[in-house]
DNA sequence: TCTCCATATCGTCATATAGCGATATGATAA
DNA sequence: TTATCATATCGCTATATGACGATATGGAGA
């Protein structure tokens, strides 16, 4: 039970399923994710973290860049389940539409290099 | 969205997710999840009424009872796929067999007549 | 080694949520 | 109509959550 819990309250924010619908776009690092939904690196640091516990995203390190994937198939059942849905789910959304938009202009080098 | 984080923090709490899992076996009225899950009348009302809200029970009146059952097809699609996938999820978890199990002997009549 | 960078964690605040008891509602039965 | 029952709502408290800025961490490069 806690397992699917878990997995529910991860997908219970709307910037923590935006992150979810982005990525799967494409491979995304902290950074991008601070720009492109304009919150606190802190906070996004901790959707991340908190995506991760879940078990429906993974991270590797690139550089001095944290890279934050879709973890499909490695978690479990429930996180498995939901990550095959959600690509049907919420495109028509304006908002993730946008971001989506944005991601093809979204360069990693440009935006992380204050 | 707003629909779908609806239905993911409905399910983001044990107590209204053992509710659901109790529904799969048969329709139930307040005064019998309120003896089952060992919640005052007032939480349990407010659980089901969010259930209800986010589309994935629906109720009705017998006598002075209110029925409670699962909203199979009437709601979202959202709410309709994870109807579709609780079913063969947490049936392992111990308290969800013996609530399960315990369902048999319930009987509304000795319940909700004190 | 020492900096610098992206990221993680900490401390704090405001709001949301789950729980309860007390009370209101509203349909049924007398 | 009045009383009674199950259910719904209200008021409150304790805890959880999301947000931020400030600070800590820790790898990469000088």
């Amino acid at each position: 039970m806690k397992e699917f819990i878990k997995i529910m309250k991860a997908l219970s924010d709307p910037n923590r399923v935006t992150i979810i619908k982005l990525l799967e776009e494409k491979e995304l690092c902290v950074c991008e994710f601070q720009a492109l939904l304009g919150l606190a690196q802190s906070t996004v640091s901790k959707h991340l973290k908190l995506l991760e516990d879940a078990g429906l995203v993974s991270s590797r390190r690139q550089g001095s860049w944290i890279i934050f994937k879709l973890l499909r198939g490695g978690g479990s059942v429930y996180s498995g389940a939901m990550l095959e849905l959600m690509p049907g789910w919420l495109n028509s959304e304006r908002e993730i539409q946008n971001l989506k938009l944005r991601l093809k202009d979204v360069d990693r080098l440009r935006l992380c290099s204050a």
